[in-house]
DNA sequence: AATGAATGAGAATTCATTCAT
DNA sequence: CATGAATGAATTCTCATTCAT
């Protein structure tokens, strides 16, 4: 296999989409991420058959990311702790990668991604899902998990909006976010 | 802004706009909206010079729209009354108006989006703001009012989306919604 | 209605294909059948939504010509002078419109073509057709209509190829061909 | 013509063209034939420089091959005696081969096809023409050879394409086409 | 004004050919 | 030599915007 297909190559493309799509939206063109890759506009699709195949793949592969950050976290401790250590965990990668984040964000409200990709985030989030359930069961009236997950997602990443947005107070932020996202689900 | 010949077109244009962004996306096609609208594709830039005009205005219509329902909701009573006047008022009209809402949310993120249009969505909603600050004042440690009223609004958002989604369920979410952010501001 | 879809620009388009195709085959460009009809290469694509439309279009309209000119040859004298009518009329106009002729051979053997165009092609031909099959009745052993008029119609491509390559001996290759193809059905 | 390495793969890129061709069309990818053919995409361009040049080989290689069939056929008997059996032995092959006698149709109508290849491809048919040149000498009025051929050749076509498509009435059409034929040059 | 055809600068993707391994 | 990834010009088609009618 001579010049064998690199992931070197490919993480340089998926990486390139993530900062032209954060430079210029969605609409960004395949050329432009080429050209930020360095390669030529054909070896792109010799990774990709298709745009909506590397914005897809991007999704899954930042959001494995992010979610890698679990992998310690949820163990030891009471659940509160758990919690916390999955917050700081989850808001710290996110403040670390802004840019990432907000990729994440962007292709989230993307038609072009497909339920494929959206089960693979959703289930790339499950464990602190249950986590939230665990801790939330019978407490918040008439809430149902999946709503309540839904709120805390939306609490977590506006957190991080603001954490990229403001590092030098990112800290704070976070804090305050873990805050009001615990008293929601007392 | 001087008022083109029919504001019924006009109005019809945006009506046109709202529906065909929310079935099709962003990428959505003048030349589909116009025939939304009932009219050729070259009309609709006699009402607006420019795709991104149209969707600024949509926004900032929608917005307002919006904000309208709380007109009466911040009079009489205590603050926690005048919020869940607020809060219902303004959940009930993304409940009812479920595309439109959509369509909002769908330009919130567009990158079409002007300063000037995303600064007018939040002084349309300042009165809120205040009013939660107000209430929040000295309670939340370290929370700002600019990342606590964020936190109001994708919760908020959260709420509306699942009020939509799920119709029959709609005032249970709404209920659950303003206990949340409740527990946020307290 | 402003600036009416023409009929002009619609066969001036036609046309222009018929030119390019004969000039660079059936790998023609539409930028170059766009230019060659003088219009922009979007506007080619009002009038056919397809580079394949376009081609299926061509063929048809050719077809469509050239069997025109039967009209008025199939009424009158015995067999043998009619089909003498038919043939001269049609290797004429092959002869006088070299181009065409030649474009219908280049598309009749595209992967292009539809069935449905290769269905109006045999139509159009089918009263010289019957008027053969009649002629041939009980005489060739053995063979079928179809194949007869197969083994005509090759023969009469061959006969038009010729004179349209060596037009002052035009009138005795029409005559020559039509000798072959009388025999063939005796 | 230097030999390169293998003749085997020089063959059986060869073998693999006709086959994709006849598949796929003219359009028919060199990366598809490598693969067809069992090597690599870059490998295809050691034995044939250019797509072009292994079109024009196959034609030429085919043709070879179509008339090598004759060797034999021509000597002993008289004309018609050895006309039918070049006839019998040429269309054998096309009906035996129809892969390939669809090939060097659809090659024979490319534009990718250089004068060369055609002249060639009239060499090796020189010997039957001939013949036949010789047995319509004085007969056929006003008729050139080259035309004469031309009739023939097309006639043989139909012929063998009929043989191809029906295969259990070939002899029919073998023995009503050469009637046909023999019509002609009476 | 209204209409919708005309425009032409892109956009995604393909593919013959090259070249590093 | 074989391999198959890399290249980038070329292709079809789209679409916001303009403009003749």
């Amino acid at each position: 296999m001579a010049r064998p297909k690199s992931d070197d190559k490919r993480n340089s493309i998926l990486a390139a989409c993530q900062a032209v799509i954060v430079r210029d939206g969605l609409s960004a063109t395949t050329a432009d991420i080429a050209k930020e890759a360095g390669i030529a506009t054909g070896s792109l699709f010799t990774y990709f058959p298709t745009k909506a195949d590397l914005l897809n793949e991007l999704y899954v592969v930042l959001k494995s990311e992010m979610t890698a950050e679990l992998a310690g976290a949820l163990t030891g401790g009471d659940d509160k702790e758990k919690l916390r250590r999955a917050w700081n965990a989850w808001t710290g990668w996110a403040a670390a990668n802004a840019g990432k984040h907000q990729a994440l964000e962007l292709l989230r409200t993307s038609d072009q991604l497909t339920d494929r990709s959206r089960e693979f985030g959703e289930a790339a989030v499950r464990p602190v899902f249950d986590l939230i359930s665990l801790n939330a069961a019978g407490k918040a009236t008439g809430i149902t998990p999946g709503f309540l997950f839904e709120l805390i997602n939306v609490v977590s990443i506006a957190t991080m909006d603001n954490m990229a947005s403001y590092p030098d107070r990112a800290v704070e932020y976070r804090d305050a976010g873990f805050e009001a996202m615990w008293r929601i689900i007392q």
